[in-house]
DNA sequence: CTGGATCCATGATGATACTG
DNA sequence: CAGTATCATCATGGATCCAG
């Protein structure tokens, strides 16, 4: 149970903040975690490449520190694990590093990369939240081959993604599946409104319009300095 | 020359931006290069600890991946680092990393930490910059006990930190050493009114006044959950 | 099936010493 | 000042196996 106590030994924040995080995984643990609870083979899928080995060592540390807990109930075979507030306090830092990527490396899928929609997804949401927001709440709806389904909506406090649709009327629903979604959201904006194939877009003229304008920023919504 | 090709292979910025800083000791290098441009001697001085062959290869590294030039003019024996626009877009990561680590592991030095007073004073500029500015823009000299001086200054885009004094009259004037303000900032709030030990403060009343209300915030100026 | 543990190979990092 | 060289150690990856 003893900790991988790799240090820096600085007194400076960020090497202390680099100890709880800054090893390989754990941030892209913490990724999948902010989205929602998982279990173990959740995570192995998503953080597909991770050996078992890596992946119980990672949720031991982060448990260690204070940032995951675990849920095992009794008579329930899986395990869930969550973050705890202090966990869900990365959420700036996985969001500024998502941007940073989005900006200094937001190229379409390279050969062999792993693509989950969810991901791309996250890294939308956040680009929406750089945006000025919608003066009335927006629901858009997201249903992918696979059967899983998003619903992204805006609010007071900015943008969320969840899983699953709720009741809300949505102002758009999407239909699609990974693969054209990825080539749709990495595509030059101007080229998303001419019928892109594999996707499908209902909802009123003007809300399907509102819904390209608002994606038009992605994936370059964010500039410390120009581009 | 050849890059330490560690990937992840997923199609996620976040695990991209992971890719290119993510390496232990790499966000520390870039910490220091935020500062002002370094040579290597002032980097390994900063980041004690480090071993040289350890920052050539990160050095290389971020220079590979366009993160970091290095300026060398013919005939001068030093080689100095800085940023390129690209790596100065890694600021609000860092600061980000910062805050969570002012807010879950801001203690005062464990016993055998290396302690630069530059890096609490990078804290506290971001700190500063999370509170609301100050209505005309102040300037704050701090002078240490071995000679090196910085400049906080409030301004149109936030709280910058210099290298140095600049001719701009100070509306305080900080004497110190990096022992005495570590343990000046890393005390409660409160503590400091009371003629802290080690520390001069100079200005009119009204000025240290202020001061000290702005530090007030220092650690705990952000928060997405409660503490 | 989920949630791991174990063994071994390899590559990244650390300690120390030395050099153009 | 700005690194290299050498050697040791530790973390990670790959594959396989196991208990509830």
């Amino acid at each position: 149970m003893s900790r991988n106590v790799r240090t820096y030994e600085h007194f400076c924040m960020l090497a202390r903040a680099l100890e709880q995080v800054g090893d390989r995984w754990t941030l892209l643990v913490v990724r999948d975690l902010l989205g929602a609870p998982r279990r173990f083979t959740d995570l192995m899928a998503l953080l597909g490449g991770i050996t078992p080995k890596t992946l119980t060592q990672r949720l031991r540390s982060l448990q260690d520190a204070g940032l995951v807990e675990a849920d095992r109930q009794p008579g329930r075979r899986e395990v869930w694990y969550r973050l705890t507030p202090a966990g869900r306090d990365l959420a700036p830092v996985v969001e500024s590093l998502f941007l940073w990527g989005l900006r200094h490396a937001g190229r379409p899928p390279l050969p062999g990369e792993v693509v989950h929609a969810e991901h791309l997804l996250a890294a939308l949401r956040i680009t929406l939240d750089q945006t000025p927001a919608p003066r009335r709440p927006l629901v858009w709806h997201l249903h992918f081959a696979d059967d899983r389904a998003y619903t992204l909506r805006s609010g007071a406090s900015g943008w969320t993604l969840t899983h699953g649709i709720d009741d809300a009327a949505p102002d758009v629903v999407v239909t699609t599946d990974t693969h054209a979604w990825t080539r749709f959201l990495m595509a030059p904006p101007e080229q998303r409104r001419s019928d892109p194939p594999g996707i499908e877009l209902r909802g009123r003229a003007g809300e399907i319009e509102r819904f390209l304008e608002h994606l038009a920023r992605f994936p370059y919504a964010m500039s410390t300095n120009p581009p």
